[in-house]
DNA sequence: CTTGCTACTGAGTACCTACTAGGTATTAAC
DNA sequence: GTTAATACCTAGTAGGTACTCAGTAGCAAG
């Protein structure tokens, strides 16, 4: 007697659409156990398919969280453009007439809508600091990049802008992080707004 | 033929020593890879024993992370009080004569002598967002302390001390993920002072 | 020297890990 | 309708996971 396969409703999704999915579910996934925490098996049953099937898409794990993050910098500037109402070649011209000041606010208005990704961006922050994670480099540059831009916005000479860049990061992540630990008693953009007068309206 | 168990080295150790050695190990390999990532087998390799040998002292994976965590605030405050040359009773008392600035100054301080502690809360912060982690409800109830002793400290009425304190922990906790990505070109006590003048000389 | 405590081990359980090889079933192009 | 591409599967590999059980080896007090 043969074994009768149950003909289990099988989904099958161009790789397009597919590869979608599986980010999106991943994302997920990473926010909640970080990298280390994260297993093929989780992702590929939250896709609704096998681990081989999900390894067809994404070849490793390692080229799984590559995908991720590049997927994400891909919508970042233009969700941030979207947000300023500039378009995305404009976003860090000089003499835009965009401020420091409206980049961030921007920034964070745009994180308060999404605390799955800021969680994911800061399990990975963290986790990455460790010279053999898959995201080491990825984030180091990551981190050179927008300090860079934000301090070409900035007033001042060129060290001053740079310090001034770093320490609105700082602060910009900080916030976030007791943000995500206690969402319901923190108002992320008001907290960032009295932040900001701290920080730009100093002496 | 009887198997002739090869008398490896052994080191029996007194419990307690024993236990401080397997703290000691686990810190370092948290900050490495985090909980998820943390492995048994590694911690036991590390302290020269098996695995059973290390459960029989920690019981289970969590009651380890426990004892690491609970372990550091036994130094912490410790260490703090030293670095402030006062007695631990006095670190929080109001009037002692201590500024916010100066505890800061002292937290940062230490902070910048033991990286590798910095790193093990920085991961554990981000991995214990997520309101499974078995450290989620710690590392609540330690950020909420912490805020308000700095708060105690600060100047103003008491929705200005809390804001501020807010503000102070996450630069913290910031320009320390900065320090950490890139330790070489980072001067973790100067980048603090340079923001401390900014958050604490504001209008 | 014996007794009792305990630090520790060896063997084993049940299960999860990423990943591979080789094949099947579905779709799209012609 | 046939062919070619490909989304996906079953089965398997080699190794890692936390943890348990039952016992052994070493120390200290009597």
């Amino acid at each position: 007697m043969k074994t009768q396969p149950i003909r289990r409703e099988r989904a099958r999704l161009p790789a397009a659409e597919r590869r979608r999915q599986i980010i999106e579910v991943t994302t997920g996934l990473i926010a909640e156990r970080g990298f280390w925490g994260l297993s093929m098996q989780d992702v590929a049953d939250g896709c609704g398919l096998t681990v081989p099937g999900l390894l067809h898409h994404v070849g490793s794990k390692d080229n799984l969280l590559i995908a991720v993050l590049e997927h994400r910098d891909e919508t970042d500037a233009a969700t941030l453009a979207a947000e300023l109402e500039v378009r995305v070649d404009q976003l860090w011209a000089e003499g835009a007439g965009i401020t420091l000041r409206q980049v961030c606010a921007a920034l964070v208005r745009r994180n308060a809508g999404q605390p799955e990704i800021v969680r994911l961006f800061a399990v990975l922050e963290a986790e990455s600091l460790a010279p053999g994670h898959p995201a080491h480099r990825y984030f180091r540059e990551r981190q050179r990049n927008t300090r860079e831009m934000l301090a070409s916005l900035a007033p001042g000479d060129d060290a001053a802008r740079f310090e001034l860049a770093g320490q609105v990061i700082a602060m910009m992540d900080g916030l976030q992080i007791q943000w995500l630990r206690d969402p319901a008693s923190t108002d992320l953009v008001a907290a960032w707004e009295r932040a900001a007068t701290r920080l730009f309206d100093a002496l």
